[in-house]
DNA sequence: CTGTTAGCGCATTCAT
DNA sequence: ATGAATGCGCTAACAG
């Protein structure tokens, strides 16, 4: 392995200069920056990050936190594309990715606190938003730690946050049913976990409805993730048949709708999900819209923001509707 | 901060014995052990990893590789649940997970090559398997560097794999669909990508249809992930209008085809899938089935290989249709 | 603009 | 069974 020190000697300076060079740092003219860096280049040099991090008392590392879901759980989609956007700002900062993940929030939190207080990792990404959340509360207490939370602002004592309008989202859903099918009769459907986004994409709904002055459906339907609902849809359906278009909060769960619409009745009935994935663009039906939501942009601009010189800060992604 | 220094002023004892203490080495009587162990805890000291690593030479760190795929992906969700099953053997090494990803081979082989030789991580698993892949090449080349790949053997250079039978599994899942639904035209589907698991999985078709003594139907449909193939799949669909099962490589893909059978039909037809993902069990249908290939235990099998003391490891994990 | 030196926290060799 | 001393590779304070 070729040390600092041995470029050092190379370049014939001193470890301390290398030591700048190598960092770019002004104090060193640029002429010896060019050289040193040069043959540092020349003969392989590679900064080893634990002694650098050791050094400096702080990680090259962002710590993304994923929220406790389970094995085979849809919405793992979206997570990944968030990964993507948070990577490409990764390695032109000379930064790595490290994941927490846990079946329970104990060990979730856990693994939180060994990456603060044993690998010295001052920067995180939560890929989720959650109330009273264990981890959030913990980072917040950190010193030196800086955090960005993609999702609904929920916590007072979050700085950063990273998110779509939810509320611009929903509405602009149910304007789009309006506009493009004439839907009178619209019915906005959720899952039963209270999301935060969820509620507000409702929100979004309801203002949309009352400006188009139509007739607002019903939508305390509550569709349990991952258990068998098809009695209790078929009914569900059934019992509104007069209903001409829908916006799912949830995508999985407006997929799941169209599919029992069109077993039921036979035929389509326009619906508009959130959330993009590529399940949508192999439907190959025209009557199934989706917003779609950029996961990637979401990470990427949370990265941007977990290294940002700025004491807060509220990044909206925008939407589109496609 | 509290240093494994200030522990070993507190009990009383060098700072060599403190660390020896700590790792349970045996050379410290385990009544010592106890004593410093206890006083560490009650101090709230934390090992500094980076410290740690720097000393070994060595990270507490595995290096978990994605394969370059683009935003909205629908693989994404197995490698989530392979990560998780990563996740479950890393909290009681003291292990944390590291992700490499990358839009393009290049950026990726870059970015492992940064963890190899900057940050001094020895154990990967990649989540994927491909011939001739840079990055399985460079990490054979480097000493004391230990990956697992999960998927299909395809280098002779890689020590370590971890894998579902997906020969067998293409087998069962055709003598399925014979045996419950008395298909008699079976047709294999799958994308065009050439991944050496859905080769596998006709070759286990093949052999079921072999013994089985029934029709095979040609399968030379290539749908293309991610673009609108409406016009060629219905067109298809049409001619193969004597077909009374599918058993479909990639599970969006059997997907696609069932719902546009049904559309150009007007009825069901069975179909089995692989990979599982919770969107099958939302379909609420009966002829949608699915084998499971379990991507949380082949996280984790991978986990455990990377860990062990052998020098070479093949583990195959079961699957099972449903 | 560059060099000397100390120190980050820990593991380990060598001594006792 | 335990302690003292050295070094891992790098940065930064201080000195010139």
């Amino acid at each position: 392995m070729v040390t600092i020190r041995d470029v050092a000697t190379a370049a014939d300076v001193a470890v301390s200069t290398a030591s700048r060079a190598l960092n770019n740092n002004p104090r060193i003219s640029q002429k010896s920056r060019d050289r040193i860096q040069l043959i540092a280049k020349d003969m392989g040099y590679r900064v080893n990050s634990n002694a650098k991090n050791l050094s400096l008392g702080e990680s090259n590392v962002v710590g993304v936190i994923f929220p406790v879901t389970k094995v085979g759980n849809q919405e793992n989609t979206f997570h990944i594309d968030m990964m993507r956007g948070v990577n490409k700002e990764l390695a032109p900062r000379k930064y790595v990715m490290s994941v927490a993940m846990g079946q329970t929030d104990t060990e979730l939190l856990s693994n939180v606190q060994a990456m603060v207080l044993e690998a010295q990792i001052h920067r995180f990404i939560l890929l989720y938003s959650k109330k009273n959340d264990m981890v959030t509360q913990f980072l917040s207490t950190q010193n030196d730690v800086r955090y960005v939370v993609i999702g609904e602002p929920v916590d007072s004592g979050t700085q950063f946050y990273v998110n779509n309008d939810n509320v611009l989202a929903g509405f602009d859903a149910t304007k789009f049913l309006e506009r493009t099918y004439n839907s009178k009769h619209i019915l906005f459907i959720k899952s039963n976990k209270n999301w935060n986004f969820e509620i507000q994409r409702e929100h979004g709904f309801n203002h949309a409805i009352d400006e188009l002055k139509i007739k607002r459906e019903s939508s305390n339907l509550g569709l349990r993730h991952g258990n068998d609902n098809s009695d209790r849809l078929i009914s569900y359906i059934k019992a509104h048949s007069n209903v001409d278009g829908v916006v799912a909060a949830d995508d999985m769960i407006g997929f799941t709708f169209f599919n029992f619409w069109e077993k039921t009745f036979n035929k389509d009935i326009p619906v508009i999900v959130f959330n993009n994935n590529q399940l949508f663009s192999r439907m190959g039906n025209n009557n199934f819209h989706c917003v779609d939501l950029y996961p990637d942009k979401l990470g990427q601009e949370a990265a941007k923001l977990v290294f940002s010189d700025d004491t807060r800060g509220y990044i909206v992604v925008p939407h589109k509707v496609r």
